[in-house]
DNA sequence: AATGAATGAGAATTCATTCAT
DNA sequence: TATGAATGAATTCTCATTCAT
């Protein structure tokens, strides 16, 4: 019956479910994941009820759907390897930029995603196994390596990513939760960390502390 | 007829107040509020479902209950104010520490109440209003405070505030998340916040740069 | 264990019974027997929830209560017999007057009462035969006694008996609806009511046609 | 996406409509409104509970759809101005047969309806303002032409039109609180009421009162 | 007798999901 | 495939009634 092999149809499939998905996301975020009717998630989508299940399982198949978006954004460490030669400091606000860059950009997203996260041990088991728990792998790792070569303080590897990571998420939570001040100014961001955060992580005479030389 | 100012009746209905929030916290934080019936949470109290209605208006009204317990936590800054001698590093710590203790030991109610208050608007709203708002300010003014009398670098405050309490948050929304390694560590969770954050916070030779010299 | 003889516990009683009845009937008056509570009643009357159940058996017991009141008010056609030397004319006058003025005294019992007998199957079948069943007998017999006289045209006299009491009955349901015009003007209905059905009730001149003479 | 137009689907929503609300009608004759429940009156239409919600807002919905079945019943006056020629006796007796068959047809609407009607402020206030208003209102401007064409005695226009309503509506009551002689001879009950009335209402001579030629 | 907290049966309503068209 | 009417399980909430104090 599945045209496996029809290219158009495949398209025109994908581009149903992306409606659907959009639509979940702005119906999640506007009301949370419970009080989401399907009714309202098909009208936001303009389909029939019904047409939602030829597409999805159920609704909280959706909510995987959208994890999976979610995902994708964040196992993009992008270019996480090219410090090699780069000034550390450069790298790091590089970093934070990329991270803040993903999280913003699909602020909806988390709406949508991060409190059902939360709520449901399920989902949340699921999301840590397969996006939290590499991520801070692979954190520490790069660490570790830094710290192998002498270029950071002697910190505590696994606590110090996950401080990292931590503000990073804290901020975008807060703003979630209402802040302003964040949702205006979240460009800065990554300055703001970067000039609080590196004094304290590198071993050598940051850009703040070079005047002692 | 009704002794206004009976102290064994008054009690015994605080006591049940508590006995039904301790239950609701327990269920919310295990189910997400969404999907904890009533029934489940007169159960885990001990008492009737019409019970419970004695107690709180509805479903919501236990939310609020919940909340104010967060917030009567939330609101006490306890020492924020005895810096003035201390070091400015010993006082970040017991800071730092005071808050950290704070989030932790209620993160059961934080594991209850924190996906509702980020999904539902109304909820977050007042939320934001009554708690956060008023903390980001009074953190903006201490930071201003410290910046005049020149014992901080030139940082921007607002956002420095919002990092730092963001910090604080998305360390314990990762825990709340499934990490293993927050929950068993937080208790260095201080003292390694500070280690990272006060070289870059203060203007003049922070213990973890002293041996510069 | 109850006192019999003692006058005083019966007269409070007596009272405690009767200050819960004016509650129940303000407020099922006010809002229908069902949407009525006990808790209503109870505050209207200025008592607890469960003394109700010391002078009742339950809520409908009440309503019960009620139509003993309405009963005792029904079941005294007081004068009726005074007809025999009086003018027929001047009988009705007084009789419609005595009818309207018992069913417009009693509006709130009525509106509270009303309702629920209609509603009700069980109720209704009671209070149609305690009250109206032998009331229309009453009827019938005095028409009949007036037809035997000659001093009636000869009309059915079961349909006009129930023609007569449906005209005070129907008169009171349309004011219970809402109708001004007959709260504000009832006192006029007796007159209005005779001089629109003496003519045809009466074999020999009445008032109407006097001028026939 | 929808036809709009379907006239199948209109149709077939029309006749699950109605269906439904026959139901209601019976259900509501039978228990009244308060007591009756939506698993009652699904069971009874022979549809599942949540589909009557398809169809009607909640339970109170249901009422206003059968009050719309009496406002269409009561807002027919068929034949009132026909009287122009016709004699006025002959006239009033054609109405008041079309009133009362208007009722009877509808005994079992009413006696759902009604009690509910009574009971209930905000519908009662709704439908004074929408059916009976306007119809003593009617009434009243009939009358009112009448005697200025001199055919009516001298009366007051606002009660007698009340009146002649009221003991429509009267007997209707009595029917309904149990009744059977009036349930058995309705048919009687026109020509037993222009008996009565006619001669108080009318000036010239009556049918009734032709002998005093 | 009076109280009012506790109870739990019962009802309205919602909404994810199914399925005939 | 798309549709949307029908379904009925599940849930919140109400309130008459009980009963220990």
């Amino acid at each position: 019956m599945a045209e496996l092999a029809d290219p158009v149809q495949a398209q025109l499939i994908a581009a149903r479910r992306a409606q659907i998905l959009d639509a979940a996301t702005q119906v999640f975020a506007e009301r949370g994941f419970a009080r989401a009717t399907i009714r309202d998630i098909a009208q936001t989508a303009g389909v029939a009820d019904g047409t939602i299940y030829n597409y999805f399982a159920n609704k909280t198949d959706l909510l995987f759907g959208l994890l999976d978006r979610l995902n994708d954004t964040e196992r993009r460490p992008s270019s996480l390897a090219l410090a090699e030669d780069t000034s550390l400091a450069a790298f790091f606000q590089a970093y934070l930029r990329e991270r803040v860059e993903a999280l913003w950009s699909n602020a909806e997203l988390l709406r949508a995603v991060l409190p059902e996260l939360l709520a449901n041990p399920e989902l949340r088991g699921r999301y840590y196994r397969d996006v939290i728990a590499p991520t801070m792998a692979l954190g520490e790792d790069a660490f570790r390596a830094l710290a192998a070569e002498g270029r950071m303080r002697d910190l505590d590897v696994a606590l110090t990513t996950r401080i990292l990571a931590g503000a990073v998420l804290g901020l975008m939570t807060m703003q979630l939760l209402g802040d302003v001040t964040l949702a205006e100014r979240w460009r800065e961001i990554p300055e703001a960390l970067s000039a609080l955060l590196l004094p304290g992580l590198l071993r050598e005479p940051t850009p703040a502390s070079s005047s002692d030389a």
